[in-house]
DNA sequence: CCATTTCCGTTATCATATTACATTCCTAGC
DNA sequence: GCTAGGAATGTAATATGATAACGGAAATGG
């Protein structure tokens, strides 16, 4: 969301991607990286069918579960977040750190931030023990406006 | 979540809603409250479909708008939330009071309790202006087991 | 009592996600 | 090297969730 050097962003999760992949830690295969790559180019999230598209103009599989499938293997490595408000999903900036997200989804142009939802979590975690409530995620989404369309909307 | 006099909860509910639409502050017409009365049965989530089958059934339309826009209606005005991570709805018990709510989710049975976000929402909203994001909305849900499907479940 | 708004119902369509099954590709163990 | 088994990829078909667009009925308020 502020200004940054996005190509030096992208370099870094996909070094690190390449790098757990060549110590076979996980398969880093095409269409997973070409994937990663589409979700990197912006912080903003995208839907499966969005991906999708693209992958099958790159001569990838043109049918759903092409697209779900390489968005579980993102997921589930911890190299994309879905954002269950907009049914869609964000490429993680830091991934492999076990961090847990809080984000703040622009509701007008779509553009994700991520921060960190530990301090939240341990309130929420206290009263989940009280009813005996054992939680396994939690999923923190702020939606609004950023900063650039804030310009253009104002209050 | 906690065993509890249910009928009561409804009661306190349902009073609620007719006491505002006597005077006049919202209109609860049938379909609406009836409605509201199908998801205060329990305190679990139902999709926009369970509610549209119980309406049609009932002689309400039988169309998918008949049910959105029912539930727009109940949310918009603090008698049932959405809960983002299964595309469903459930009652709110405590209506009117200007809450933030956070919900905690069984995966098993879908069964839903709401606490207080308050004060894990203060923790974002100063990350939120650092950045200078306009935070409207947020959701919390945490997922996991409730008590009662956490004992045929163990760790 | 009429005008306007709100509500209700329909049809049609779009968007998101999963199931089931066949084929190819890697990799481990021989 | 060869090959059995699992992982990954692809397809078609289908399920599930949501909205747009339009006409008519009913309440609201001048």
């Amino acid at each position: 969301m502020e200004p940054h050097d996005h190509g030096a962003c992208v370099r870094h999760v996909l070094d690190e991607a390449d790098r757990l992949s060549a110590d076979g830690t996980i398969r880093l295969t095409p269409v997973r990286r070409r994937a990663l790559e589409i979700l990197l180019e912006s912080h903003t999230a995208l839907g499966a069918y969005d991906i999708l598209k693209r992958l099958d103009a790159e001569g990838f599989g043109s049918q759903p579960p092409v697209a779900y499938r390489v968005l579980d293997f993102l997921t589930s490595h911890g190299f994309a977040h879905r954002i269950e408000r907009l049914n869609a999903f964000v490429a993680c900036m830091h991934p492999q750190e076990g961090h847990v997200p809080a984000f703040m989804i622009c509701r007008n142009c779509r553009t994700v931030a991520e921060t960190s939802a530990k301090p939240a979590l341990s309130v929420l975690g206290r009263s989940a023990r009280g009813l005996g409530f054992r939680i396994e995620r939690t999923v923190v989404e702020a939606m609004g406006l950023c900063p650039d369309c804030s310009k253009s909307d104002p209050p």
